[in-house]
Formats: structure tokens, sequence, C-alpha cells
DNA sequence: AATTAGCACTCTTCAGAGGAGAGTGCTAAC
DNA sequence: GTTAGCACTCTCCTCTGAAGAGTGCTAATT
């Protein structure tokens, strides 16, 4: 499982700190993490068991800081790890940690209760995931590469009002409203769908057209709306975002009222995806963006883990955590991972099968 | 159209206010709620044309003080409104304010959008509030007295999977997994939804079971299915909350923290029904809520709009606005007014009429 | 050569002091 | 009933000084 941390220019080439160095940014980076105080490097000794004096650590840390791992925020008052001492951090140090049995179990208990609630699914998960990460999370939709139409349903509304129900391959169900040409009976409209699915069934927005030769008035209205719908579902804008968990946000210390409001604006609003997308390596398969400055707004001041799901070559969609630069990584790291897997099993389940495939 | 502000114990009659005193109080309000700042009144008389000098203005607001409607925060630093001077507001100052022509087309303009996406609606409604109103709203989906079924589809994932679609009488669309006790293939499905439909059109939960005689174990583990899924949708617990708009209360001044994780947790969390609901009158339309003590939580400090929406006797929602007490009433109350008919209308169109109705 | 002890120095944070500004309440005059 | 004038109060801002924490450096030690 490839990871894949983009190398913003730090200058910094990675392996030239020592045994000891490393033990140090560990120890400061789970000490800032946990108290969100900067650490001094009494305190330090004072704490852990380390063999050595504070002056040790004293000159350990300056050599860290001359290499960009940790920085002073004023000339007294303890050191705090800098984004690209996360990085060192995410990349080198952090053994691969498994998700706590404890979350596991509740995460997958979870799980099951989506299945009776498939109608948002990616909602649920979203609010799944914001809990355990205790930040904000965010799920996508998943997307087919071309939306294609698996099933219709017209169902009566009014005499010349219709309910229009599609189902993609996908399994995504869309339900629109239907103004009809002529009246017409729920029968009539029965038979319709009838007909047409039988016709319509594994084609594309393109490829509506050519399956019927005269369509009637009312066969046209319909084919039309489903067109046009499959097209807005290709047109990827209306991927949408689902997002939870900002009140995890909301009491952190470190946490600004501008980065709230970039959240919201990326991750409720939706426009997370397009931030992303672009910079998220093709091959792998889980991201980490840490104080990024190629992210739009406030988001460079954040970090944020994102992984794909889905089945390959078919459907395919994002799950993530947007939280302060100052997040536990390991944890967060390993239950979008974990997450990501089970959604990736969910959607392949709802996505029909190869003897089903045309 | 009868409105209602419930009479938290104010201990205050409402006529006792002369002319100029009413007007003084409506300066206030206005002054407040459009700069934030508590007003004096040397800045009354420099701001607006009044004939009338500083120091008159001085002994209305105190007379206005005594009475509850206006207060000092400090000795020193001009007169805020109370709660008890917005309700006062609200109920005898505030002439039937139209919503304006431009809001109003950029409301039924969105509205003809949702149409097409119909399976979400409240959050999009949700959205539309919020944008106008420039604040957090809430939209509940609708809901009817008795769940009742319409029309179902089974479609087939894998050989033991279906993917199981229900749409209610109010054309709520609710989607399932379902796990088969024995293989089934696509047609055996689809004859069974057409038995099925023919069957179990127009009935409850607990009118379902009657409805077979002899089921088959397919048709009894799919009858299951629908009957605990309609008796959840009775439960109420189920009904969905979507709210929107929050990135317009994080900016307002007034607004502290603990409010916003109130808002998150009654609104975004969906409880703020349970607290709203037993408080609304029967007969009124519309509520207000200012400052209201017998509310949970940091909502006592903030105020609350909102209005019930559907078709008499079938189905029904909620609807709303919440937001800092100091928020333009005018202008909130007549938008949840005309959103409320236009989400009527939409509801009525989706509930079948009565040649449809069994 | 690496580590440690000691000490001067810097910078934050907090409380308290003083002045400017705004608004009131009161009294006396109109 | 209304107005002018004035003392008073309170907030807000800035400035000050002392305490606390942590560093950087140097010299001594292992």
């Amino acid at each position: 499982m490839p990871e894949h941390i983009p190398n913003t220019s730090d200058g910094v080439s990675s392996i030239e700190l020592t045994e000891r160095q490393q033990g140090v940014l560990r120890l400061i980076i789970h000490e800032y993490v946990s108290s969100g105080r900067p650490v001094g490097s009494k305190h330090l000794t004072e704490q852990y068991p380390i063999g050595v004096s504070s002056a040790t650590i004293r000159n350990e840390m300056s050599e860290l800081e001359q290499k960009g791992y940790v920085e002073h925020l004023h000339t007294s008052g303890g050191r705090v790890p800098t984004d690209a001492g996360y990085r060192y951090f995410v990349r080198n140090l952090m053994s691969d940690v498994e998700v706590p049995p404890g979350d596991q179990i509740m995460i997958r208990h979870q799980f099951k209760q989506m299945e009776s609630q498939l109608e948002d699914w990616p909602e649920l998960a979203a609010s799944i995931l914001a809990g355990i990460a205790g930040n904000v999370s965010v799920v996508t939709a998943p997307r087919a590469p071309i939306t294609r139409l698996r099933h219709m349903e017209l169902i009566s509304l009014q005499s010349r009002l219709a309910l229009l129900i599609l189902v993609t391959l996908e399994s995504t169900v869309r339900q629109l409203m239907l103004h009809l040409p002529d009246e017409a009976t729920q029968e009539e409209l029965s038979a319709l769908a009838d007909d047409l699915n039988m016709r319509l069934r594994g084609r594309s927005a393109d490829e509506l057209r050519f399956a019927i030769e005269r369509p009637s008035a009312l066969a046209a209205t319909v084919i039309d709306q489903i067109e046009s719908t499959l097209r807005m579902a290709d047109a990827a804008r209306q991927t949408p975002v689902r997002a939870s968990g900002l009140e995890n946000m909301l009491g952190q210390p470190g946490v600004e009222n501008p980065d709230i409001q970039a959240v919201l604006d990326l991750a409720y609003g939706g426009g997370i995806l397009h931030a992303l997308l672009p910079r998220m390596e093709t091959g792998s398969n889980l991201s980490v963006f840490i104080g990024d400055d190629q992210l739009p707004g406030e988001l460079k001041r954040l970090g944020v883990i994102v992984s794909t799901y889905g089945v390959e070559g078919h459907v395919s969609g994002l799950l993530g955590v947007v939280g302060p630069t100052r997040m536990s990584y390991w944890r967060t790291i390993s239950t979008v991972r974990y997450m990501s897997r089970l959604i990736s099993d969910l959607v392949a389940d709802l996505y029909p099968g190869p003897m089903e495939h045309e």
C-alpha cells in the first residue's frame, strides 16, 4: 500500500537525522500533539526517561531546528514541530499502526446499520469517520467513469405529473419530478417503464437515443429527462460531498475561525475535491497533505488525509479527514485506511457482479 | 395566518408604551440589529431626524428600561434590546413585510431546480433558506402520520444480495440492501416485486402481514424488511433534519463558540425538533422563540423562527431559522413564511391526489 | 569528542495603573 | 413637557513591571 506525501519543496533530504534526533522529534511531536503546548527541553527530560540531560536535548533540538523540523515560536517558550517535521514523522517515524480493536468493532457495527439506510450512506460514513478520528471528515459519493442506467421506475403523482426514479449501475438512486406532455395513468406509465427498462438497461446518456426507433411523446419526454440526468451525473459538478464532524474542530486550540471558515467552504461546500484530486499521486491509495502551500485558502494551514475507495476501473470515490496540522496522524491515517477498505467492500457489493455485465 | 410567540413569563403586558416609546424601541432595535453596537441616546438623535433632544430620548429610554424592553450592559455604553424587547417588537411593531421581489425570484428559480434533484430536496431547501436569511436554517423531511407503502422495487446485485427500493405515499424514497434466503435471478425478483406491489400498495407496517396468505421464504424476507423500515420511519427517531448555513453564524459578533456548539448539536444533530415541537402552539403556523428560557442548552440565548409546512392531515414537516437574538426578524420571518408556502405546494404535488387515494 | 552544569538573556503572560471616550442620570432652566 | 449642562461611571486601550519558562553559550567534566 504505497503512500504519498507530496514533496513540497522543503529542500530537506530525509535521512540525515541520527537515531537520537529521530527519537527527540518523535517525542516532541507526541508531546505537542497531546498537550498542545510548545515543548521545552527541560520538560522533556522530566517527563520521559531519557538517559541524558536537558542540555543535550537542547543541542539536539537546535540541530532539528536548523534542519527545519521544529521551530521556535518565540525565543523562549519551547519548540513546536514544523510542517516539514510532521511530514518527516509520517514518512519515516510512524510504525504501521492498526486501528484499535475497540474502534474496529464500533466501525463495523455502524457499517452494518448503513445497509438499511442506503439512501445516504456517504453521510453516515462521514459521520462515523468524524467520530472516530475526532476531526472533520469528508466522503464523496462514488462515481463511475460513465454513468449507466440500470433501472427506472415511473410513479404517477397527478394526471400530468409523475415521479421518475433512476437507479444507476453503481446503485445510486436518483429521484425527480416529470411533467408529462399528456395525461397518463399509472398503468400506462408502468407499461412504458417495463418497456424502457428492457431497452435502456446498461446504457449511458449517449446511447439512449438509439435504443428506440419512434418513441411516443411520453417516451421521448422520459428519455430526455433520463439523458439529461445522466449527463449531469457525468459532468462531475454534481458529485455530492458529505462532510461531518465540524463540532470536533470547534473547540480545538490552535484552530482559528478563518480555518473553520475554510473547512466550511471547502469540505462542506464540496470544493475540496477539486483542490485535492490533481495533487494526489495516481499510483497511491492514500495521500497526506500537511500544511501544504499549494492547497487553496486557509487549508494550507491544516492537515488533510485522503484515501480513494472503490472498485478498480468501475466506481471510485474519496474519503478523508481534515484537521489542524497538530493532529494524531497515526490514529487518523490508520482509521482512514481501514474505512476505505470497508467502503470499497460495500461499493463492490452494490456494483453488479461480472455475470450481470453487458 | 396566526403567529405564536410563547408568553414566557415576562410579566409585562404589551400595550403600555406611548407612541414615541414604541418609535424609540423600533429605532434601537433597527440600529442595534444593523450595527451590532449598543446604541446611545446621542447617537440616535444624530443619526435620525427625531424632533427632540438626546435628553428626551434618554428619558424615554429609561422608561423602556424600567419596563424591561431594553437594558444596560454597563452603566455607560448605550442600550441593547432585551429578549422581551424583541418579542414586543415582533408582536406589535412589525408591519407585515413582504419578501423582496429579488429574493422571491431567486428562491423560485432555485426551487425549479429542486424538481430534478428530488432525492434530497430538504437539503437544497435548507441551503436556499440559509442563503437568503443569512443564518443557520433547518428543514425536516416531510412525515406522514402513518407511513404507507406506495411502491417497491427489487434489483439483483448478486445471487443472494439485492437492492430494495421503497417509495412511500409521500414520495420519500428509501433504499436498502437485502440479504436473500436463497439465490434468485432478476426475473424472479421482478415477478415478486410486481406481485407485492399489487397487494401491498397503500398499506402501513401493521397491515402488511395480512396481505399475503402463505408467503415464500423470499417474499417473507422482503415483507419483513419493508415492515421494519416503515416502522422505523414511524418511530420518528429517524426523521432526518437537514441544516445549512453555519458559515453565516460563524463570523457574527455576539455569537460565542458555545452557541455554535449548541447549534451544531441541536440543528445539525437533529435534536432541535424535539426541543421545539412541544412548544409550538397547535393552531398556529409560524412560531417565534426569542431567548426562550425553556429551550435546551445555549439555544435559550438564540432566536428561532419555525414554521410548519405540508398538507393538512397528511404530510407535514418543519422549517426554520436559528440565529442570534440580534437578527433581522422582519426579513427572516417573511422569508420563512414564504418558503413554507412554496414547500407546501411541492409536498402537495408529491402526495398523491384524491383520485389515487385508497 | 560528547555530555553536562551554570548563568545571562529573551520573550510571554499577567496584573495593575492611568487616560481617553462614550453614555448616562440628575438638576435646574426654559 | 422639554432641554442644557455637568458630574459620574464604566469600558477600552496602552503602558509598566515582575514572574516564569526556555534558550544559547561557555566552561568544566567524563
